[in-house]
Parts: structure tokens; sequence; C-alpha cells
DNA sequence: ATAGCCTTGAAG
DNA sequence: CTTCAAGGCTAT
């Protein structure tokens, strides 16, 4: 064999269990006696039913629900207390459904590696449906078919249902009668999630971090001999070739973190800060450049940028007959969607919890709304090409006036009823005037298509990524990031008018008919009385529309009160990514006589 | 939609 | 260089 079982470093092993349960919690194959292995025979011999653990709830799954995950691929698996076992109320619910699922079924027992003397051809075995396994895939050993049934439904985020009880048992001629069951057995078994890429890169290994993860992890290389091997290696950390530091010491690698907890209190902190820096040193490593070009590319498929900052159908708009309130809140409500429709897919969202992406969504729209429409400017605006000049503070109140007049025109026809450029100009002068400036230091640092990273890892891509586009221009990463408080400021500055709303006119028709952009506007200035001298209530009309459109994006109230989103309906909205690679000529059925092996392998029988 | 065969590419 | 687990392609 060629993996390895890891011993569980799971924290989430109810204590309570461990004490009232007769039998072993946790049957480890690795550590599997022989006494242990023949109980596990009786009970199977005794309990007649079939297992069925809890039922998964696929749609709380990929709003992100990872309580119903075996507990090595839950976050909390490292938010263990130093002191005694505690655990936080609702997680210790959450992890003592999910640990039921991480106890193997007796036919698992079959893939316990521990097989020392045969080391080849013992017919691997698929975990999920025993049929001809061809590796490790996802983080256990599985068939060609359960792997790609397995990518197809986390990547399309696919919902299923069980018409029966959900016990269906799965072997290879049923595997594709229940794909609920099929997809529950792969949870249960302990696929993992997070080893389908959301980039869909394809070839080399996954992060240590996903790694990490794996219930079954492959040696490093059988180079050595199978004796060699007890003599000195085993026990070894997981690969980590460059880890500064010592090796985790054998006691805590083979222990349960519950067991050193019990034990040897005192070492829980260590392992506990070991493992985490065992998962985020993933996060301070160099990113490879094919991997930055791709997670690039993986943003770029879901730019939004020109839908977010620009608006459909304007003249319909412009022409519409109902309440002014009422079309900037129309206004509104479509480019709330659109931002919302933007996060949902970006490549990440899936590991940012509901709560925390409604957060965002709430308080940082401003911020996006300004950078998307500051930045669209600057590339496809009337100005984006045109050249520098010497003049900067004429040029700078030129488009300033230019915005405040398109603006003008837009309200006008808004309102049916002219508005003075003065009474703009107080209302809305330093807004306008804020982001005629971002636009034009963005259009002067020519912001192409670098996207300001959210996560430290897409920070790293961008530095990958420039040290090969700009080899002799190394201050470019801090000028980029040099923007961002500009852009945080702009609204913040202009006190009562917080929640404006930038749009845009489409080129084409629109443009030509209006003879003007429309660069921004203000919902708060409108939606109250401008006159009245009262504060605008801008604020609570984008908290509504914010909450109005997740409703309508289904939001539901999940377990916990936590917030999550169903997020169905939302692949087809988006193309799937695909891309292109180059494959052999295919030819019919049979095989015919390979021509002379020049490939690299001698079993290729291409060029 | 499934699954067998293929290409990729980081790590060994 | 080789391995092998990712994703892609395509006949069924
Ligand atoms: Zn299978
Ligand atoms: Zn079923």
């Amino acid at each position: 064999m060629f993996w390895t079982l890891p011993a569980p470093t799971s924290t989430n092993e109810p204590a309570a269990s461990a004490s009232h349960t007769p039998t072993p919690p946790t049957p480890d194959p690795a550590t599997c006696t022989e006494e242990s292995a023949a109980r596990l025979l009786l009970n199977l011999g005794g309990d007649l039913r079939r297992p069925r653990g809890p039922p998964l709830n696929m749609e709380l799954l990929w709003a992100g629900d990872v309580s119903q995950l075996p507990a090595n691929q839950q976050i909390h698996a490292l938010n263990l207390s130093p002191s005694a076992g505690s655990m936080s109320g609702t997680s210790a619910i959450a992890s003592a459904s999910a640990s039921s699922l991480t106890i193997p079924r007796p036919e698992l027992r079959a893939y316990a590696p521990e097989t020392e003397r045969d080391e080849d051809e013992q017919p691997m075995i698929c975990m999920i449906c025993e049929d001809k396994a061809t590796g490790l895939h996802y983080g256990i050993i599985t068939c060609e078919g359960c792997k790609g049934f397995f990518k197809r439904t986390v990547q399309n985020r696919r919902v299923y249902t069980c018409v029966a009880d959900g016990g269906c048992e799965i072997t290879k001629a049923q595997r594709n009668r229940c794909q609920y069951c099929r997809f529950k057995k792969c949870i249960e078994q302990g696929m993992v999630l997070q080893a389908v890429r959301e980039d869909r890169m394809p070839g080399g290994r996954n992060s240590g971090a996903v790694y990490n993860m794996y219930k079954y992890k492959y040696k490093k290389h059988k180079k050595t001999n199978a004796k060699a091997a007890t003599t000195t290696s085993r026990a070894s950390p997981p690969e980590k070739p460059k880890d500064p530091l010592p090796p985790i010491p054998p006691h805590l690698v083979n222990g349960t973190i519950l067991k050193t907890a019990l034990t040897n209190p005192s070492e829980v902190v260590h392992l506990r800060a070991r493992l985490e820096s065992a998962v985020s040193s993933s996060r301070d490593r160099a990113v490879p450049l094919e991997r930055a070009l791709h997670m690039i590319r993986a943003l770029i498929d879901c730019d939004a940028m020109e839908d977010i900052a620009t608006v459909r159908h304007l003249p319909d708009l412009l022409h519409d007959t109902s309440e002014i309130g009422d079309k900037l809140c129309r206004i509104g409500d479509s480019i709330v969607h659109k931002m919302v429709a933007w996060t949902k897919k970006l490549p990440f969202i899936m590991e940012i919890p509901m709560e925390i992406h409604s957060k965002l969504l709430m308080e940082k729209w401003h911020e996006i709304s300004v950078l998307t429409t500051a930045a669209y400017q600057a590339m496809h605006g009337k100005l984006a090409h045109a050249p520098p000049s010497s003049d900067h503070e004429h040029d700078f109140m030129q488009e300033v006036n230019a915005n405040l007049r398109t603006l003008q025109n837009c309200l006008t026809s808004l309102m049916g009823r002219p508005i003075t450029l003065e009474q703009l100009r107080l209302d809305v002068g330093l807004v306008v005037e804020k982001m005629t400036q971002i636009t034009c230091v963005f259009r002067r640092i020519q912001l192409q298509v670098e996207l300001e990273g959210i996560q430290d890892r897409y920070v790293q891509v961008l530095r990958s990524y420039l040290e090969h586009a700009a080899p002799h221009h190394p201050g470019r990463l801090q000028e980029l990031f040099a923007r961002i408080p500009e852009v945080t400021k702009a609204h913040s500055k202009i006190g009562r008018v917080k929640a404006f709303l930038p749009l845009q006119s489409k080129k084409g028709t629109v443009r030509k008919k209006l003879h003007t952009q429309i660069p921004t506007t203000l919902r708060p200035i409108l939606s109250g009385d401008p006159s009245s001298g009262e504060p605008v209530a801008g604020e609570q009309n984008v908290l509504r529309a914010v909450r109005a459109q997740l409703r309508r994006d289904q939001i539901v109230h999940g377990p916990a009160g936590r917030i999550v989103l169903d997020v169905r309906d939302q692949r087809p909205a988006t193309a799937p990514r695909r891309r292109l690679m180059i494959a052999r000529d295919r030819r019919p059925r049979s095989r015919p006589n390979p021509p002379p092996g020049t490939g690299r392998a001698a079993d290729r029988d291409y060029v």
C-alpha cells in the first residue's frame, strides 16, 4: 500500500461519548488491534440494520455549513480551548452530530493500510462503491466514477434528495440509483470538499492546508525499502519539507488532541500552535506564477465591474412616469442585486461564513461602489486614453464640472423638473469631486486588470504576478495599495451623504441619446426632500435594499440563527468556466496498433 | 449525467 | 527525471 492513515487530530470527540460508550469510540484502523477488529466484526454480525448517519442537508452544506462535515474538515478542529475540554455551546452540538460521521463503517476495515507484507497488487477497492479504485481522490481511495461524481457535485453545487430514507446501499451496480446517498457516503467517508479546486487548475499538488484534511495520505515515495522505514523516518509530520519547526513528537502525532488534553494539558497549547502554523504556513508560501495566473483568471471570469458600474435600460427609466423615489430605489436595488450576485461568484466565497458575507456587504458596499465606478471610469471612460496634460488642476476641475453636468441632466430627466447646478454642487459637490479625484488617480497609475486582494493569498498572487509582469517596477504593489485609503475615505468624508449610488450609462445608444455619461447620482438627496435640510435616509434605504435582495436570493435562517444562503440556480447564471486542454486524437472504439513509443511513457500511444 | 482515458504540473 | 492527484474531454 502507498497510503498512510494519519492519526486523528480531531478535537471534537465529545468527552461524554468516550466515557459512556463501552466500545472504543473511534476505531482507528492504524492502531486497531486484533481484538478490536474482532469486536467490530461481532458488532457487524449483531447489528443487521444498515448504519444510517444523520441526514445531509446539501443546501446548507453549499451555504458553508461545515458542521455537517467530519471533524477534520471543520475549522474548529483547531478551536480547542486549553482549559479542560470546554466547548462553546453551538459547536459542541454541531460536532457531536458530526463526530458520528467520522465513525467508519465496518467495511472500511478492508482498506486499513497496515498490511505491511504485500506492497503490490492487492487490487484497490473504491471506498464508496467497491468498484476498482484508481488511487487517492479528494482524500480517500475511490474509483474513477466516484471521483468524477464528487467533482461534478461540488463544482456545480448540486443538491440531491433521496426518495427512500437516506440509507441506500452504494455499490458499483447501484451507485447511480441514488445520487444523494452516494454523495452522503462520499462525505461520510471523508472526501474533502476543499480538494476540488475553485480555480480549476489541473495538475500539481494541493496546498498543505487542504492536504492536512486528508484521511489518507500518500507516501512520499516508495524508494526506501520497507525495512528502512521502520528504522528511521515514519511518523513524520505531514509533508512539510520547509517546516522550520522541529517535527511534532510522535506521542502527539499518534494520539488525539483530546487524549493529550486529558493526560498532558500543557502540551496542547504547543500542539495547537504547531497545527495552526502548519495550516497557515501554506498561506505564507509564495504562489507559483502559473497558479497566480489561474487565480487571477478566476477572478476575471467572475468580474462584474461593468455590470455594477453601469445601469441598463436607463432611457426606459428616465422616461418612466413613476415617482422619482421609486425609480432611484429600483436602480439601487439593481445595483445591490448585481453586487450581491458578484460576491457570490467569487472563488473564495464558500470560505466566508454567511454572517460575515452579509456584514461585509452591508458595510463595504459603498467602497465597492466607489472603487468599481472609479476604476471603470478610469479604464473605460471618455478620458481613459486621453493624453496626459500638463495642467492637472485644470483638467480635474473640468472633469468635476462635466460630471456634475452629467448628473444634472440625468437627475433632471429622472425628476421631470430641473435642478440647478448650484444646488447640485451644494448637495453632492464633494462626492463628485472625490469620485473624480479617485478616477484621475486610477487613470494616472494606469489601473488595468489588477484587482485588490481581499485575502492574503490574493496579495501573494498579485505580488507573484507583478514580479513577472512588471519586474522593473518594484513599487507597483505599494502604489496600488496606497489607493485603498482614498477609496475608504471617499464616502466617510462626505458626512451625511454616505449612501450614494454610482451609476453610469452603458456606452452606445444610451450615451448618444443623453449626449453624456452618468458617472454618479445620489439616491439620498432625492429619496428625502433635499430642501428640508433633514438628514437623508439613504442608509436606511440601502439596508432595506440589501435585505430585500437577500430575501430574493432565498436567504433563510438556518439552525442556531445562522443566516444561510441558498445558492441553487446560481451556477447556470455563470457559464461554466472551462479550460482548453489539448486532447489526444480520439480514435474509434478499439485501439489500433500504437505507433512506436516516442512519448514520455511506454503506455502512451501518441506522439 | 456518467466514467474511462487523457493532459497537467508541484513535489519527490 | 518520475509520480500521481488534480482537471478536461468525450463516447456512452
Ligand atoms: Zn466508486
Ligand atoms: Zn438514497
